[in-house]
DNA sequence: TATGGATTGGAATTATTATTTCATATTGCC
DNA sequence: GGCAATATGAAATAATAATTCCAATCCATA
């Protein structure tokens, strides 16, 4: 065993790759099972493995050989480990966040606590999205006019990056701001062949809701990102999407509404441009 | 066996927690063991493992049996799956998203795009915040009496909720907006006893690094987050960060900009605060 | 402190699993 | 198309590991 054996699962891969189509045909055929399936590797007995990837044990042990392992317990080592590392890398990690967020020392904790915060909140989310609602506020915003963009206080920073995306892909858009008191003239330029963004979590910004009121019965369909079916923000909406933030030292985090308002703007723009296309052609 | 064998991780984990103090030395002692170390068990042999906790094998396997299970191996494979289930519950799944987003399969694939963009930039962050300048950054914005928020374009959004949450924890705070021809004056008024968060990314919006230099001129010292060691920001200030996040579509994820600013915003808060109650004492 | 029951250690046993071997099949090459 | 080299399948064998068993020890209780 003079020659190289590759001792992590980075290695072992690229080195497969590498070899692929110099292998023997069932020597192939496991080295694919075995990347498709690295779990039944690092888990399965020498028999049940061969099993799975239709192949005889014996073989099993010639791939391994022919890696540069001396039998079939030694590749499957590269696999556990490859399973230990990564699931400390992750989930007990995150964990690990928690936790030290949670006892609470020092500064470090607090950055810990958002990671933390943002982390799972985005798992969340990219579980629970209704695609189905996705591609309804797509189509809706796609052949809108001009995209109104509605959001005060804590959602306001995902309404202007949203303005900004916009405006990048040359989507005529208007945001709403809180600031001047020009909001009611601004809405009232807004008609039914336009659309709204409108972002607002509890406690709802009273003038958020009521903004909303009064464009959507001017009949301007609203695309909501809300924290709940009990949001009154849902009530106006043609569609809307409820998002779960994970919280930290009273902060919420904003990861999954940034995460969802992204992909709808490129959304949107992807599918304006293929519009485009189709009329042209 | 007719009593109810845990059948998943956690579920033995309560169990064997409730019974603890009711059970016998060394199996306490292997039990112990097992809740410490779970990779172990998943991956170990009887003998192994045993040696591992100072006990017997059969002590290994009278556990395994006062637990409900017939042998060792029932129990191992709880420990298994536990390994499995984490490992695919985000690292394998984030490459999915991945791997889903780059084939481009629709719009769903625009969504995971960006889900996967955040968590990467997550990841990264954590494990790469140096302690030593977050220190710095809270102790020199925490005893400024203004703190100026200046960021363009892209990274408006994360400086507009900088605003915010100071505004919540009541500490005197500016915006640097980009829109109003005011920038001058406002930058005008502020003196070394006041502090800055610049935030600007590649490419670096002139107008940012042109006000960072003049503020900075004026002696007031300047927090940055930037993205590298090469940005003409990292030159003005007195602490700075770098934020590596990672991109979909060519739109840049937030998240690990947004963490690293609500983080310190509240470490900033909490920094005050205690400051507050010492001199009163 | 003697006694019964529970607990533990260690070796023997049994089961499972990896590996080797050898006959057979396949492939590439002249 | 025949020959050698290589690859494959299947069963035998060797190794390893789980489990069981029994004697020794510990512990609570009378």
């Amino acid at each position: 065993m003079d020659e190289r054996v590759p001792r992590d699962f980075e290695t072992l891969r690229t080195t497969i790759l590498e070899r692929r189509h110099s292998l023997p045909k069932r020597i192939a055929q496991i080295a694919a099972y075995a990347l498709d399936n690295p779990d039944d590797i690092a888990f399965g007995t020498a028999a049940s493995i061969a099993a799975s990837a239709g192949v005889q044990p014996s073989t099993l042990i010639r791939f391994a050989q022919q890696l540069g392992f001396d039998g079939f317990t030694s590749l499957q080592l590269v696999f556990r480990e490859r399973l230990r590392e990564r699931n400390s890398s992750y989930d007990e990690r995150l964990a690990a966040l928690r936790a030290k967020a949670e006892e609470g020392a020092g500064h470090r904790a607090i950055f810990d606590g958002f990671v933390a915060a943002a982390s799972t909140s985005l798992n969340d989310i990219s579980g629970r999205l209704n695609e189905e609602h996705f591609e309804d506020a797509i189509a809706l915003l796609a052949k809108a006019e001009t995209i109104y963009v509605l959001a005060k206080r804590r959602s306001y920073p995902v309404a202007s990056y949203i303005a900004y995306a916009l405006g990048k892909l040359k989507i005529r858009n208007q945001l709403i701001e809180s600031a001047a008191g020009l909001n009611a003239e601004m809405i009232g330029f807004a008609s039914p062949r336009d659309a709204v963004i409108a972002i607002s979590f509890s406690p709802y910004a009273p003038a958020a809701i009521e903004e909303a009121r009064v464009i959507s019965e001017q009949g301007v369909p609203i695309v909501a990102i809300t924290d709940s079916s009990f949001s009154p923000l849902a009530q106006f909406a043609k569609v809307w999407f409820e998002v779960a933030e994970a919280d930290f030292a009273g902060f919420r985090s904003l990861s999954a509404t940034m995460a969802l308002a992204m992909a709808l703007t490129v959304a949107v723009g992807e599918k304006r441009r293929d519009a485009g296309r189709k009329r042209k052609a």
